[in-house]
DNA sequence: AGTGCTGGGTTTGGATTCCATACCCAGATG
DNA sequence: CATCTGGGTATGGAATCCAAACCCAGCACT
């Protein structure tokens, strides 16, 4: 696969929305209805202009939306909420926090636990092929290349 | 959530090793099997030192082994593997790889898929909560507080 | 022995980005 | 009118990124 372009792949494409620490945890304080700026930024503890930066680029990208809204009798705010597209890395979060809970629990266990609300069972991510076998970290997996390739030059 | 910390989550603890364009990318090449320092630099297109640093953060987390290695008949060399701690991001790799076939598709379609060896099928991300139910964009999650969690302050 | 080539770096200097802090503006509120 | 608050912009120093140059060890050739 060294032989394909680097910059083509998805995972190059989505790193580099996503590939920065603040965006990870933007995104992430979004999934889990904070929506304001100063919220955001006392939260993360993100310089106030980084923040900017991000949810300018996450809008941009169309991850999130940035709509005006006006709680009653208040003026009105901005508020950020994520677009479809940026509540479909819910499954990339789940991953992230799934290998952090199993490689970097914190000396009191892992901090927090996403739960399905009708059933009330932890939500994990996982890997299955479209026949429906479980992937598990030693099953063997090859990458093949589609046309949509590039060859690297 | 927002009155928890924000470092303490898993997702920051991840982010903060693997929050970063090329951390990604050098995992990326791991798994396809690009070992050699050399190899890594042309086909990432990362500056020289840039990929030390992150070479070396990557050992320092645990996530590669840096091994020397002698093929036949040649001097000793050096090679970056993954450890199976670095094998457990698979899940987020193909998270990410999902997402960006999806939204940032490129004009030819996805370049690459990742194939189960034993059957040939396309291995995907997705959540499932432990009593076995699907989890779809759609379906309504809570995220609960554990003993590990800290308050923000 | 001397010269060159290669893998795996380190050094250097300039361009970006990060961060903290200060400042600004508009719309309530007193 | 003065003040507070949300959501920024401006500023300046510290840290990072990048490209390109340099370095060193070990083999290969002559």
């Amino acid at each position: 696969m060294a032989d394909y372009d680097s910059g083509t792949c998805s995972i190059a494409r989505t790193a580099q929305i996503l590939g920065d620490r603040w965006s990870v945890l933007v995104v992430r304080d979004l999934f889990n209805g904070v929506r304001r700026f100063d919220a955001l930024q006392k939260h993360l503890g993100v310089a106030r202009d980084v923040l900017t930066k991000r949810l300018a680029l996450l809008v941009d990208e169309g991850l999130v939306a940035k709509r005006p809204y006006r709680p009653e009798g208040e003026r009105a705010r901005h508020e950020y909420v994520l677009t479809p597209a940026g509540r479909d890395l819910r499954t990339v979060m789940v991953a992230l926090m799934d290998w952090g809970d199993a490689h970097r629990p914190g000396q009191d266990g892992p901090p927090m636990s996403l739960r399905h609300r009708d059933c009330g069972a932890e939500i994990h991510a996982h890997l299955t092929c479209s026949a429906g076998h479980e992937i598990d970290p030693t099953t063997r997996a090859e990458l093949v290349a589609l046309p949509g390739a590039k060859l690297a030059g």
